[in-house]
RNA sequence: UCCUUCUUAGCUCAGUUGGUUAGAGCAUCUGACUGUUAAUCAGAGGGUCCUAGGUUCGAGUCCUAGAGAGGGAGCCA
């Protein structure tokens, strides 16, 4: 008799056969039936005690949450709601859980109070799905990469670059309170702090991502990146995870090749190897929109938006001709947008973006060849000069999925947009050393990992599929 | 950061125009029942109505300030 998971055991295709397994009991009915689950997967396996010959201190300690240890037969059930269930011979209480403190009950609980209780919330249903497909996502972004040849990259999470200008960037010091150093002109002086230099936590692996794909030809970075703006939003975390390739010798054109069969190709292996999950992250989707007027319903349920992404290919649209239909819309004719679209060059809102997406192409929008003004020093410039090789990848419900370009790669041009910008060029140095040495075309996104999760398994809030967001005012766990 | 909504039992939520002792379902406890599917039935316990002021004969309800949370916006991935 070997020890197996729930979801061994549910696969298992010959019964009468003894079997030992642990996990934590979800529910415990008419002092007789527990369903246990033990994480393996999203059901629970029925195991029936004999009631009539186990200890009633035994019974009364199997509560909601206590981790056990069954034996017993597998039999085909007598019940309708399972097909198995599990004829015990012998139980043992591992670990009590008291049912007057614990937390989590065998009801509906809303995500607000689950989220109070990260350390918990993954033994409920919704969440134990969610980090499973997590997991299974997050393998399948090395296997895309892997397979193709690409290097995965450890970019540092300490830097010494605040060059980007991504955002808002977290201090990394040893300096302790009102101990710092001060420089003649009142500054705090970081030339004696651990480093050296002043260091924050970084907010993209791009750049040093960049040092790589010019040499090893195709690089990416899957790690955490840490933004400390004050954005409360369903979309935006402090501390998130970031998916960055960055590939020499391809242009826009590829990367957004690159950028549609890389979210079609995880797509489709998660529908494959996460089939269980998604069916009940569907239900729980289609449950939840019943409560919602009509009009907010989606029309497509969660697996078919996921196939219909799959299936079909992006719209791409150049930032130029997106503006061509926003400005003759009907919300912008009927002066319905709260930013109306008057001339080209203004950024879009995301009104705008929702607009393309969900209303005039009802598919991911691909933007692209954006205004040189409203995007980042390192994009590469066009020959009209006033737009660049940018490009935001725009989806239902999420926005923007990715935002990636061609990168500059002449030394002359990079400079002069740097001065512009005011970006100081003796900090990159080191970047600018790419243009000098062996220059190439070459082009990379970043794409969120939780909102490809948020995508993938129909959540709507951001804080619900990492396991301890980081948000303004909250770092508990 | 701005706009907006909310905060009542362990959880989810009712609570009328300001009016007596603040309710329900679930959970918990006690008992009954035992092939149940978030089991069912009977009973019991459980409240700083977010906090501090104010108006009023009287405030869960109205006003002011504060705290926390949700949603939207901005910024972005």
């Amino acid at each position: 008799m070997t020890t197996k998971n729930v979801a061994e055991i549910l696969k298992a295709d010959s019964f009468l056969q003894e079997v030992q397994l642990k996990g934590w009991v979800r529910t415990f009915r008419s002092n007789r039936f527990i369903a246990l689950n033990d994480g393996s997967t999203i059901n629970n396996i029925q195991c029936v005690i004999d009631f009539e010959n186990t200890p009633e201190e035994t019974l009364k300690r199997i509560t909601t949450g206590a981790a056990i240890a069954v034996k017993g037969t597998l039999a085909e059930s007598q019940g309708k709601g399972q097909s198995v269930e599990i004829q015990v011979s012998e139980i043992e209480i591992l670990g009590d859980s008291n049912p007057d403190e614990y937390p989590i009950q065998p009801k509906k609980h809303s995500f607000e109070f689950l989220r109070e209780n990260a350390h918990l919330r993954v033994r409920t249903n919704t969440f134990s799905a969610v980090m499973r497909v997590r997991s299974k996502l997050s393998f399948a972004v090395h296997q895309y990469f892997q397979e193709r040849d690409f290097n995965y990259v450890n970019t540092p999470i300490i830097t010494g670059t605040d060059a980007e200008g991504a955002g808002e960037m977290f201090r990394a010091t040893t300096f302790k309170d009102n101990e710092a150093p001060i420089t003649e002109d009142g500054k705090i002086d970081y030339s004696k702090d651990f480093f050296g230099k002043e260091t924050s936590l970084t907010v993209s692996g791009q750049l040093e991502a960049e040092t790589f794909a010019m040499a090893l030809g195709k690089a990416y970075t899957f790690g955490p990146t840490f933004r400390a703006e004050n954005s409360n939003t369903t979309r935006h975390l402090a501390e998130f995870w970031m998916i960055e390739p960055e590939v020499a010798f391809m242009d826009l054109d590829g990367n957004m090749d690159l950028a549609e069969d890389f979210i079609k190709s995880v797509l489709n292996s998660i529908l494959i190897s996460c089939k269980d999950d998604l069916a009940f992250l569907d239900q729980r989707l289609t449950q939840e929109e019943k409560s919602k007027p009509q009009a907010e319903r989606s029309e497509m349920s969660l697996l078919e938006k996921l196939r219909f992404v799959a299936d079909n290919n992006f719209k791409r649209v150049s930032y130029t001709e997106a503006i061509d239909i926003l400005r003759n819309s009907k919300p912008n004719k009927k002066k319905k947008f709260q930013f109306p679209i008057d001339q080209w060059g203004a950024d879009l809102q995301s009104e705008h973006e929702r607009y393309l997406v969900e209303k005039h192409f009802k598919c991911p929008v691909i933007l692209f060849d954006y205004p040189a003004d409203i995007k980042a020093f390192y994009m590469r410039l066009n020959d009209d000069g006033k737009t660049v090789r940018a490009m935001d990848v725009l989806f239902p419900g999420i926005g923007e999925m990715v935002g990636g370009a061609q990168r500059e790669e002449r030394y002359d041009v990079l400079v002069d947009k740097m001065k512009a910008m005011n970006i100081d060029e003796k900090e990159l140095w080191w970047y600018l050393d790419l243009r000098k040495f062996g220059t190439a075309v070459h082009s990379g996104f970043g794409l969120g990992f939780e909102r490809l999760v948020q995508f993938t398994t129909g959540m709507n809030n951001i804080r619900d599929v990492i396991p301890f967001p980081r948000t303004p005012q909250n770092a508990e766990f």
